[in-house]
DNA sequence: CCGTATCCGCGTTGATACTG
DNA sequence: CAGTATCAACGCGGATACGG
């Protein structure tokens, strides 16, 4: 669980821990821009601009910081190839793949529930 | 795919009308408060003081807008018992069942690899 | 081409108060 | 208890400029 900080079990100092520590990256990758890098990254290899080109509406900002994020993070690779004009690439590592499964799943469930979700909209805002 | 808002294929207009409203759809839901309602949610059922309660650090406001937000798309129905003081439920239907399902996912990849993510943070802040 | 820094407006958010 | 409204403030995010 993720959504509790505090869990009244034995060892609570550690465990209260990691889960802060869970909250906290949880609440970094769950964000619009993350999911779509990772989602765009996909098993290719890609380049600063290429993904900007991917990515519709992003800014230059909101991607250089999600990149820097997920590669703290250890979810994205960056190579710079010395070159001039430098060529900067992006790919996702193996954890970042492991996620990238489970976002494809929320991309799939989207797709699934267009229909439902456009009827529900629909309904509601009447 | 979410990410690209335009596609160059035949029925190109009802196409890029899918595809924007897939991407309105995936903004609204890839949200930090969000996710963690469906994830507090589960398969119970529960009030409103109590989804504040199980969610640490989320406000009265964030909660009901994200709640609206939520049962606007059909993935939360709230039922209303008309007591006093009003007690007012709120469970995931059977789209948000099935997105909770790829959100445990997320869960998982985040507790499977904390302690890639710690070390790599450490690595990367040097 | 890629990255960082700065500036600034606007939206999101929290606090508070009031209604049913 | 649950919801809505209002308001102020903080921070996000976009634009721009400049550096490597």
């Amino acid at each position: 669980m993720v959504t509790k900080q505090f869990s009244g079990s034995p060892d609570e100092a550690d465990l209260t821990r990691a889960d802060s520590l869970a909250r906290e990256i949880f609440s970094d990758i769950a964000n619009k821009w993350a999911l779509l890098i990772i989602e765009a990254l996909g098993e290719r290899t890609l380049r600063f601009s290429e993904l900007r080109n991917e990515i519709e509406g992003i800014s230059h900002k909101m991607l250089t910081q999600n990149l820097r994020m997920l590669e703290r993070n250890g979810l994205v690779q960056r190579t710079v190839h010395p070159t001039v004009p430098p060529r900067v690439e992006y790919t996702l590592t193996e954890p970042g793949q492991a996620l990238r499964v489970t976002i494809d799943g929320m991309c799939d469930w989207t797709h699934r529930y267009l229909g439902h979700i456009e009827a529900s909209r629909h309904h509601f805002d009447s």
